[in-house]
DNA sequence: CTGAAAGCGCTTACAG
DNA sequence: CTGAAAGCGCTTACAG
């Protein structure tokens, strides 16, 4: 019922090889004939089967993305800027999240053979259970994304948060403050793990003697709420928060406002990521920014380059200090940070 | 060097025709002989080659989505519905976007040929020049998803973006304002449209000789900041700005901030969306909700059940609309509004 | 219940 | 430059 290749090679006159070729533009194809097939091709609407195609050419034109969840700012901007490359390169996207379950990577890797050239995968757990390594075919190329996996040989792209927590916090001694508390992520989290160390290592160089103050969070903005809550009813308060993520410094700002403490006057404030809300509320929040989509871009840039020496530029993506009022600036200015 | 269903009946010892019934859950084969092929599919670490599979069944369990962009929260939310759906059915997403270029939607949507058993196309356009149309097998099951196609006899889901906004207009006068703008969105953008018309229509019915107030919009944040600052150079400033969708608000916002201009105390300001933004900002943004994900979730539902009767649900999405202080609440208050 | 065989719609050596 | 044919890895009538 659909139109195939058969039905062009009849109405061309020519046979199906023939139309196989005209088609991919091989060049041993007179002009003429290929003229031809490319009219009866679109007089008759013909689209070729991709999965006939991939079947005998062993190629699929699709790249597999498989992530943690689909949900959120930093799942969106990462899909965009994959999306943003495989346009141009002509290739298809099959996402699969796996909602947070690592339990279930494998299956959804497993699923992905015979669908996909090559793989972005991005599984930022500390410790890497098996569902990773063990589904990975090694016939398919695949770039990890802020996924560790220390010696796996595969290629992998990362944030560098270890460093970028150490800025923050230089960031914030450099304002004079001197109890820092943090807002830890997810305990399994190796984003999570990496800032907090990142932190740990600054106060002890940047202050030393001072005791650390970490308080427990998940990356949720309602955990940094509790944390804000916290903070609000302990005898001394820090006098800076530095929160692993943004959401949570978000929800901790609210539970700030909510107990008439004022940031940056009483305590200062820093997320990390520079989500769209940051520069919004009130008072901006200072940041460190992670080009996200970047991320996503240059790990299908480094999939497609593989192979060739480019594809070695293993250097991680270096997140950006944003200062804006809830670190102390201008708490007044309505400045848009740099968003213009 | 990928192990096949041959593999697998050599080693089970019986047909590739047995192996694939057994795999398959046929129920003629017997237990016995299912577990031997299950133990060599297992030992071989056996996953059926997809494009095989799909070539000889006529089935990819895959569905297709095509959207204008992948760009922030609301195809970010949309997909999050839409894949939460598939995984409950075992159905595997192709996205593409054409990246706002309708143009490029005949193209991704051509693609999809022998990769989908189905598809979910947005196309929020006035205007369907037919790439659409053209380009939509009749073969292939599709739902569309907020796209204005009038008796296509295609399924359709879509927001009720004309009601919701004369309710928001209600809102604002319930609430006194008189001098109620309007930031428009894109003029080829149907929402926009609706949205629009709903706010005409409501101001004549409610506020009868007041003269519409209409500022040109984009739908960027950066269109809204525009809006914005044309609406403090007015010499007669409205009391109340209503933005046809939240990104512009939260623009509008900024510039009424920088001019100065107290909101809600002299301009109330209302959006569209209830983008997870909405509620941080300082005033909380009053806005209609919709409920995105359950737009994507549904829209999949009605594709899988096409053909029952449930399918028949062409009820549009009612956004809810979402009181917070930026109409004229209580601006102090930093109720967090339902976000608990 | 099981196997041999045809066929899904392409691509690609192999001849000519 | 073009065609006949094999083959990609499955599924599914058709026999038995």
């Amino acid at each position: 019922m659909n139109v195939t290749i058969k039905d062009v090679a009849r109405v061309a006159k020519v046979s199906v090889a023939t139309v196989s070729r005209a088609l991919n533009g091989h060049d041993n194809v007179t002009e003429a004939v290929r003229a031809a097939v490319l009219k009866a091709a679109n007089d008759l609407r013909y689209t070729p089967h991709a999965a006939a195609r991939s079947l005998s050419s062993k190629r699929t034109n699709t790249i597999g993305v498989v992530l943690p969840d689909l949900y959120g700012e930093f799942f969106s901007e990462l899909v965009r800027g994959i999306d943003q490359v495989a346009r141009e390169h002509g290739k298809y996207l099959l996402v699969s999240s796996y909602h947070g379950h690592p339990e279930e990577q494998g299956a959804a890797l497993r699923a992905m053979r015979g669908r996909v050239d090559g793989l972005l995968v991005m599984s930022p757990y500390v410790h890497e259970s098996g569902f990773l390594t063990e589904n990975l075919s090694s016939s398919l190329p695949v770039v990890l994304i802020n996924t560790h996996l220390p010696d796996s040989g595969y290629l992998s792209l990362r944030i560098d948060n270890y460093g970028a927590a150490v800025q923050m916090v230089r960031h914030l001694v450099s304002h004079g403050h001197k109890r820092i508390a943090f807002i830890t992520g997810p305990e399994d989290n190796f984003d999570a793990r990496e800032r907090l160390r990142g932190y740990r290592d600054a106060l002890a160089e940047l202050l030393p003697g001072t005791k650390e103050w970490v308080i427990p969070g998940d990356f949720g903005e309602s955990s940094g709420h509790e944390a804000g809550v916290a903070i609000a009813k302990a005898k001394v308060r820090p006098d800076a928060v530095f929160a692993a993520n943004d959401m949570m410094a978000l929800g901790c700002l609210f539970a700030l406002n909510q107990a008439s403490i004022r940031v940056p006057e009483d305590i200062a404030l820093a997320g990390f990521d520079d989500i769209p809300l940051a520069r919004y509320v009130y008072p901006p929040l200072t940041t460190m920014r992670v080009n996200i989509s970047d991320l996503g871009a240059r790990a299908l840039r480094a999939l497609l380059d593989a192979g060739s020496e480019s594809a070695n530029d293993n250097s991680p993506i270096i997140p950006k200090l944003i200062e804006r009022a809830s670190s102390g600036g201008d708490a007044r200015s309505s400045e848009r940070g740099d968003s213009s």
